[in-house]
Formats: C-alpha cells, sequence, structure tokens
DNA sequence: AGTGCGACCCGAACGC
DNA sequence: TGCGTTCGGGTCGCAC
C-alpha cells in the first residue's frame, strides 16, 4: 500500500517519463476515481494540457500541468503504467491518459479506493485536499512546540493522532506502529499526555522512518522499467507491524495486536508502556 | 470543535 | 475441497 515513500517513488519515475509531455484527452471509465470536478468537466479540461512538472504534498502526487494541478491518491493500491492504444485493457484500469507521444499512461486500482482532483492553479489553497494538509516530515516548522500545540486539545489516542494528515503528512497504519515503537510510546497514550521528549522523538523517527523507506524505494526502482512494482519491500524490515506472532525485536517479549480507532495496532507492550 | 463511525471496494485470509 | 464471512487500508462526510 502506497504511504508517502512509495508515492514519492512513483513521482521521481514518473517525472521522469512525463516532463514535457502532453495529455492529449482522457477517458475516464469508472467515475467514482474522479472526485473533482464532475466526470464531464475533468475529461473537458483537461484536453492538450502540458505536464510541466511532477510533484508529491503529503500522499498526494501532483501532476503540475498548464493551468490546473491534477492531484491524484492512490490509497492502497493504485499504481501507474505507460501502454500503447492498442493494448488489451485490464480489469483494473480505470483512468486512460492518451498523451502526444503516442503512449498511454493508465490508472489501474483493483480496490476503486483512489481518487483523482483536477483543479484550477488558482484555487489549490482553496478548494480540495490540499488546503487540510499539515507539516511534511521534513519541514523546518515541524517542531516539539508545534506538535504539542495540535496535541494539548485531543484526547484520542497517539497513534489514532499520527494518522491524522493535518497535522504531519504521510504516516500511515503501518508506519505508525514502528514510529511508536522505536520512541518507547504506547500507542493508547492519549495525544494531550504526549511530553515534550516524546514529541521530539516522534519527529525524529518519523522523518526516519520515511526517509528510510524513501531511500529503500529508491534503491529498489532502478530495477524495474517501469513505475509499478515498489511496493512492499519495505516491509520485510518492518520491527512491529505484523508481527503479533513474533517476539520483540528489542526485549523478546511478545508483540500484542489490538484495535486503536479501528486500525489494526501491533506494540510491544514491555518496550511502549 | 472534537470525536466516532459507516461508506467506499474487493482480494486475501480465515472459519467451517 | 468448497463455500461463506471477515478483514484491512486512507479519507470523507455525517451524527453526536
Amino acid at each position: 500500500m502506497p504511504e508517502l515513500p512509495e508515492v514519492e517513488t512513483v513521482k521521481e519515475s514518473l517525472k521522469l517519463r512525463l516532463k514535457g509531455k502532453k495529455i492529449v484527452d482522457a477517458k475516464i471509465i469508472y467515475d467514482n476515481i474522479i472526485a473533482y470536478p464532475d466526470v464531464e468537466n475533468f475529461a473537458l479540461k483537461i484536453k492538450n494540457q502540458m505536464i510541466n512538472d511532477m510533484k508529491r504534498r503529503g500522499k498526494f502526487l501532483i501532476f503540475d500541468l498548464d493551468d490546473f494541478y491534477l492531484l491524484s491518491h492512490l490509497r492502497m493500491e493504485g499504481k501507474y503504467f505507460f501502454k500503447f492504444k492498442d493494448d488489451k485493457i485490464l480489469k483494473h484500469e480505470h483512468v486512460i491518459f492518451n498523451l502526444d507521444s503516442n503512449e498511454q499512461l493508465r490508472y489501474m486500482d483493483t480496490r476503486k479506493f483512489g481518487k483523482m482532483y483536477l483543479i484550477e492553479k488558482e484555487n489549490i489553497l482553496n478548494i480540495g485536499p490540499l488546503k487540510e494538509l499539515g507539516l511534511e516530515p521534513w519541514d523546518e516548522n515541524l517542531t516539539s512546540g508545534y506538535l504539542l500545540n495540535k496535541y494539548k486539545k485531543k484526547r484520542l489516542p497517539i497513534k489514532s493522532v499520527l494518522l491524522d494528515q493535518g497535522i504531519i503528512v504521510g504516516i500511515g497504519n503501518i508506519y505508525a506502529d514502528e514510529i511508536l515503537f522505536l520512541c518507547k510510546i504506547n500507542p493508547l497514550k492519549r495525544a494531550c499526555d504526549i511530553t515534550e521528549k516524546d514529541a521530539k522523538n516522534i519527529i525524529k523517527y518519523t522523518k526516519e522512518v520515511l526517509g528510510e523507506a524513501i531511500k529503500k524505494g529508491g534503491t529498489t526502482i532502478r530495477t524495474y522499467s517501469s513505475v509499478d512494482g515498489v511496493h512492499g519491500l519495505f516491509q520485510e524490515e518492518l520491527l512491529v507491524h505484523g508481527k503479533d506472532k513474533g517476539k520483540c525485536p528489542k526485549c523478546g517479549e511478545n508483540i500484542v495486536k489490538t484495535r486503536v480507532g479501528g486500525r489494526g495496532t501491533y506494540y510491544c507492550e514491555n518496550c511502549q508502556k
């Protein structure tokens, strides 16, 4: 499932192949992928827009077009492929962009969970999901003071608050467990009870966990000729998430599984008091 | 305003 | 073995 590191990797590989190419038109096969505007306007407005650059904000992939930003959220299983017109359209291919290079960029998503937004550049901070987002993990404004200020109003478990994209962007369910394990914080601890030391650790290990995953994604992608297939490899190095039949890598106690805010949550009861 | 939860999806994993 | 059921993942929108 793509989290921030995977999106960063996909962005870089898409940039190599898309920069300077024009979207001739778009064919939308499954309407619900298009979140804004309606499908007709989406298809109309995206015609003949040049892809000038590729960017990322949180887990959103951003196509920097002439007059619009195309935001694409891959959710769990969204992927992009390059194909040609005559290639058979597969079951899970939902949006097809015809490019002026004679190629097609196809969006594939088995769960149909992904979303796309086409937003006028001047409205990018007024309309759509970017306006709600918090700080990037490497933003210099991400300080313990910033976090404590956000956390003090929240009685929710810290695990749930780490997933809140309005505070820090890019942390998903898996990385949240890893970050809390490295911080030695119990996932059920209320956000308003987080100490300054905790907050500093959260910042440190968020950067470390996401940064390492980007490095791994970056090294993996070179062995692939297309933009898919980068997911999964970092998961071989997970410390606690999904290890409920395993032992804590630090103290050897059993890893326990519970639910926090409706999400599967793994932690060490001994290390994370 | 903060919180909780269902809806959106469907393949994989699970239970019988 | 084959069936039906449950689960999970991120985000939004609605109800409290």
